[in-house]
DNA sequence: CTCGACCCTGGACCTAGGTCTAGGGTTTAT
DNA sequence: ATAAACCCTAGACCTAGGTCCAGGGTCGAG
């Protein structure tokens, strides 16, 4: 038992296209085929595939998406290994999470000194991103 | 006076045909000419580059960067209504920020189990981006 | 005055991530 | 038993966001 590969589409927002192309990108596994060659997948594809969608918006690629996956398949294999690949993960996404509050705030501020009516000040919209280790 | 391509290229981290594509995207404004017809940038040309490409890693598509910059061109056209645009970009903000954590906290989770040797529960990855929302 | 390092335009080319089409088999409801 | 609604593969096509020529002008150092 399993489902088709439509009934996975409908249930996770996505194009039947999209599923073969992530088995094909190695991004769902390959799933069990029935006798008339029709793919059954097990229904957690449903909420892997929905973490892809959402793993996109907030930025990452496919092959990122595929290594965040991969961090709980290979748990079995070398532990501590995947340990730290975790906790470099943790560290880029505190910096992502920085960066979007860091945005965030400067919309605030324009939304304040708008209502206020108040001076300009340099721009806060390109202050929020600026510099926080880059070259210069 | 200003700066050519050539140093804005350089001073913001990208390609100078880069630049050219932001200026036919409208990303950028149109730079002034000097008499060769060369492109001359007033300076902080280089700080908008550099927000553009780092709104980019955090998921952000080129129309969306636009039209956040043009969040604080627009300032003096309808006040009230950058206003609401900016808090409307702010909830989507919060909603990016709060998928992030939600991220962090399971590979926190996944790197705890790992040290531990702990029993290893159901995948906290999958769980990490689950619903909040979305339909089912 | 000429060589190398710039700059210009127009258009071809590239990768990521899909989406669509053609040609053909299967399953289901009537 | 046949039409609608699925499924399959291979491969063409599409958008976003660049990147790379070709062909030609410009500027500074030696």
């Amino acid at each position: 038992m399993g489902l088709t590969i439509g009934k996975v589409a409908e249930h996770a927002g996505v194009n039947v296209d999209t599923l073969r192309y992530y088995e094909r990108q190695d991004v769902i596994g390959k799933p069990l085929r029935n006798g008339s060659n029709y793919r059954l997948y097990p229904a957690d594809t449903i909420r892997r595939v929905r973490f892809v969608k959402r793993a996109q918006e907030l930025g990452f690629s496919l092959t990122e998406i595929k290594e965040l996956l991969e961090l709980r398949v290979n748990k079995n294999a070398s532990c501590a290994n995947v340990r730290d690949q975790a906790l470099a993960k943790v560290d880029a996404l505190n910096e992502k999470i920085r960066s979007l509050q860091s945005m965030r705030s400067a919309l605030v501020k324009l939304a304040n000194e708008c209502s206020n009516h108040g001076p300009v000040g340099d721009c806060p919209i390109l202050d929020a991103l600026d510099e926080r280790g880059s070259a210069i």
